[in-house]
DNA sequence: GACGCTTTTTGATCTAGGTCAAAGGATGGC
DNA sequence: GCCATCCTTTGACCTAGATCAAAAAGCGTC
């Protein structure tokens, strides 16, 4: 874990609530606004939407990571998002309101909020940057490279979503053709 | 221009600086540690990176939007960005260091600069996801929906990789076929 | 341990969009 | 106004990756 996920842990401590998800659990529903921030202890969570039918991940968190449904987080709208667990898992979760209430009160914190959100900021350019030119090939390996424990529990559908390309294509790309 | 720019602008008043920028005028070159934020009042600016020699645009920004070399101003890393104007543009400046040190003395602006930052998630995300499914086709039709003024000022070729398609596409998508 | 269900692989075909090359159009400098 | 340079279009061809279809491999469950 990143010493900022870990600052966040400290100082939100108050405001955190626990919870365990069995493995195909589904946290959040497209439609509704789900404000909260799940801060990922163990396992693998999985945010999707649907486009045409088709079921795309828009990300992944493992332990240390987070995810939430950011267009019901950040501007409370009902969600296009779905988030699932994909491994029995556990997470911190925070209340998009009991955030700002608990800044509200501890403003010295709102600094640590805001570096967070800068690092989700780099987190998202990295791959927005990695889908618009990169092979179907080099975005695998990038992957494999920086976060192979989504390869190795996520299935195959999914990770073939998220990294823009047919499953078919992935299958072909990890068996090396 | 947005609410939460207008607010910016106010907040941040006392560490903006104005400049004022020629067509064609470099901004800040790659390799370098840049730390500056651009407020654009009017014109367009770029910022672009080098992948294989070829010349990718990763942002522009019209008036009321902002652009940096993001690497730079959020990490402190020499920098993988050039930023240039594209038109004769006016901006204010923001250094990284006096944000930080204005913040210091004012952490009644933090929220504020979480917000905005918050803000500039979301419009990477919209993209981010533009790119992962949509075609050539719908992407121009999304970019002219949204930013009409993009593609009616900057040049076909900087258009072309920001939709991460080559420019012989983006004068065909553009004429129908 | 056989049966269904899901996930992954493999093969055959098709197409969106890339690349290469060249011709037109604009634009600015002198 | 003329030339050089840059920008855009057009055409011909090619390739990465999509789609469709089916086989094969896992895997939970009774």
């Amino acid at each position: 874990m990143s010493q900022l996920s870990h600052d966040i842990l400290q100082a939100f401590a108050p405001i955190l609530t626990q919870r365990t998800m069995a493995k195909n659990e589904r946290l959040h529903e497209a439609g509704r606004v789900g404000n909260r921030l799940y801060l990922v202890e163990s396992g693998l969570l999985r945010a999707y939407y649907l486009l045409d039918g088709r079921d795309v991940t828009a990300h992944f968190a493992t332990a240390g990571e987070s995810v939430t449904a950011p267009d019901s987080f950040l501007r409370c709208q009902p969600s296009r998002y779905y988030i699932e667990a994909l491994a029995d898992s556990q997470a911190y979760v925070i209340e998009r309101q009991d955030l700002e209430d608990y800044l509200d009160r501890h403003p010295e914190y709102e600094r640590l909020a805001r570096l967070y959100t800068e690092d989700l900021y780099m987190d998202l350019l990295r791959r927005s940057e990695s889908m618009t030119f990169l092979s179907a090939q080099e975005r695998y390996a990038n992957l494999l490279n920086d976060r192979p424990e989504i390869l190795e529990f996520a299935p195959l559908g999914h990770v073939a979503s998220y990294l823009g390309m047919s499953q078919e294509t992935l299958s072909r790309v990890r068996a090396e053709r």
